[in-house]
DNA sequence: GCCGTTTTCGGCCCGACTGTTTTCAGTCG
């Protein structure tokens, strides 16, 4: 079950797509949508709060807080309720192909009677949608076109997927005759756990030979859209690329234009407008007479608008602007901040490297230290034995220091089983610098089985570390169904810490998790659970999470001296 | 529906692209 606060974001969004459907106020309708992200990303639970409370958080007024007293006291909204039995559950399914916003949808539902996406499909392959007013024989084949993308699962990748491409695309972009500057923005830049599209920006005087580089690349599958300043694409990965090319001297608004969140840029906007100025992708501009103030560097953009530049990261309207505006912006977690990985494996389990390799990757990083924390006996297939761990510790003992004076620590991976146990005796246990511990099995236990696991977890005294607490896979597995909040109790109680495991097909804790920790106090470590050498570079993605989650390099434990963090492990057992 | 360093009313971000339009509506980001 999601999270109270989401589950009313949900509510609210919904109810802001259905008044569009009905072709509602559509201020009316992105109020609904501003209260809907205020709301999910509100790090107290809604449970907590009254009326009076509920109206402090920005963007909820009078009657949005009466919608959530009443799903709170009934599990209902009637207004929502209303919406729902005149307008079928598939419009707005019908809104999610691409082409189709609220007005298509809410004529072809009235003209047509179509209300699901399989009967669209069915009324595209006939002639029935030419006979509308302003669709055409395009409109038809876009349609088509939409429901196949929409199916082949045309949904968000991975990070670390979009980065590779984007990686490549900036760099062939870049080798264009006349391209200036190049570099990518959008959710990619706010570091997203995932990304529905890529955005490239550039910097020339003539964009031909730039669009062109794009076009031109063997990723590329289809051109959707192709301008003087904007050439859309389709890639083998299934993922959209946007290039936008500025001229000279505009490239610090584009930059912060494309980059978003779109509610950071209101947010931005909003600014602007109320001290007379008007901010677009060509700069900052006076609101009448139109002169132009600045546009060359993001930081000159901020700084007109009376703010500090804000890191790319923090850009999702969750109060940036506001602390921007006081000088309070965090001294966020940077990658260089890392001293050591505290989760990693070798192939004394499910590890592809051997122990030396590992060690001169993580030395080869400039780490000062790391832990190995192979896996514990219980996870059975993996084979470990006391002896072969006890062997392990030897060796590692042997080769603490000789990379480049990297310290090497002694740990383990323990399972946290169904009731909260995990592997070996204290007497075994004790032996160990560190002791990640993980769920590994049953996902599906219901949530007071859950909590109580984890809480169990914390309160042993050889567990420093909850390996990726919601044992998430993003696009595969969904989080646990845990009471989160009384885990972080346990966190900060226990002086346990928490994991950001940088895989990018986990990311857990995520950013919304971990501003709700960081309020009771927890530590965290940003691990990359490498299991081969390659792993070891994930930490940027665990980075841009915690950047995410606003955390500053103090709360983050393996950014400490080994001698401080050792310190603070000793004080747990 | 929300909000206020001119405002408790009257605004609410802005531009590009597409398709079907002879001047613009819808969608998207």
């Amino acid at each position: 079950m999601a999270r109270l606060n989401d589950q009313v974001a949900a509510l609210l969004q919904e109810y802001a797509d259905l008044l569009l459907l009905t072709g509602g106020d559509a201020y009316r309708a992105r109020a609904y949508e501003k209260a809907a992200r205020a709301v999910g990303g509100h790090p107290d639970d809604l449970a907590a709060l009254d009326a009076k409370g509920l109206q402090q958080i920005p963007g909820v007024g009078k009657s949005t807080a009466e919608k959530i007293t009443e799903y709170l006291a009934t599990g209902r909204v009637a207004k929502l309720e209303q919406l729902r039995a005149e307008i079928p559950a598939g419009l707005r399914e019908i809104m999610a192909v691409p082409t189709i916003g609220p007005k298509k949808a809410a004529l072809l539902h009235r003209e047509l009677g179509i209300s699901t996406v399989d009967e669209l499909r069915a009324a595209a392959e006939t002639d029935r949608l030419n006979d509308l007013p302003g669709l055409g024989a395009r409109t038809a084949e876009n349609i088509r076109h939409g429901i196949d993308q929409l199916r082949a699962g045309g949904g968000r990748v991975l990070i670390s997927t979009a980065t590779e491409l984007a990686e490549e695309i900036v760099a062939a972009v870049s080798a264009a005759p006349g391209c200036e500057r190049c570099g990518h923005a959008g959710s990619l830049r706010r570091m997203r756990e995932t990304i529905g599209d890529v955005d490239v920006l550039a910097v020339a005087e003539d964009s031909a030979p730039l669009m062109a580089a794009l076009t031109d690349l063997p990723q590329v599958t289809e051109v959707i859209a192709t301008g003087t300043t904007k050439t859309s694409v389709r890639t083998t990965a299934g993922l959209q690329v946007d290039l936008r090319v500025v001229p000279p001297g505009d490239w610090g608004a584009a930059l912060v234009y494309f980059t978003g969140s779109k509610a950071h840029n209101i947010a931005l906007r909003a600014r602007a407008v109320r001290a007379g100025l008007k901010l677009s992708e060509y700069g900052l501009f006076e609101a009448d007479g139109g002169r132009k103030i600045v546009s060359a560097t993001e930081e000159e953009v901020y700084e007109a608008l009376g703010l500090s530049w804000i890191p790319p990261t923090l850009r999702e309207d969750r109060g940036e602007t506001d602390a921007a505006l006081a000088g309070e912006l965090p001294d966020l977690v940077q990658e260089s901040d890392i001293c050591g990985d505290l989760h990693t494996h070798t192939d004394l389990t499910d590890g592809l490297a051997p122990l030396e390799a590992m060690l001169a990757a993580a030395a080869d990083r400039s780490l000062a230290y790391v832990a190995v924390t192979d896996h514990a006996p219980d996870l059975a297939m993996q084979r470990m034995t006391d002896a072969k761990m006890l062997a392990q510790r030897e060796q590692a003992r042997a080769l603490d220091r000789r990379y480049r004076g990297l310290r090497v620590l002694h740990g383990t991976e323990l399972n946290i089983d169904r009731d909260g146990n995990v592997d070996w005796l204290p007497e075994f246990l004790a032996g160990f610098d560190l002791c990640v511990a993980s769920i590994h099995s049953h996902f599906t236990a219901d949530r007071d089985t859950q909590t109580r696991r984890l809480i169990r977890a914390c309160e042993n005294p050889y567990v420093h570390v909850i390996g990726h607490p919601t044992t998430r896979l993003l696009g595969r597995r969904p989080p646990i169904d845990v009471d989160l909040e009384a885990v972080y109790e346990a966190c900060a109680r226990t002086g346990t810490v928490l994991e950001i495991n940088a895989s990018p097909e986990r990311l857990d804790l995520g950013d919304q998790d971990i501003l709700a920790a960081r309020r009771h106090g927890v530590r965290f470590a940003v691990d990359t659970d490498a299991h081969a050498v390659p792993h070891l570079a994930n930490l940027r993605y665990g980075i841009g999470t915690a950047q995410r989650g606003w955390l500053t390099a103090d709360e983050v434990v393996n950014t400490w001296p080994l001698q401080k963090l050792r310190r603070y492990l000793k004080k747990k057992s």
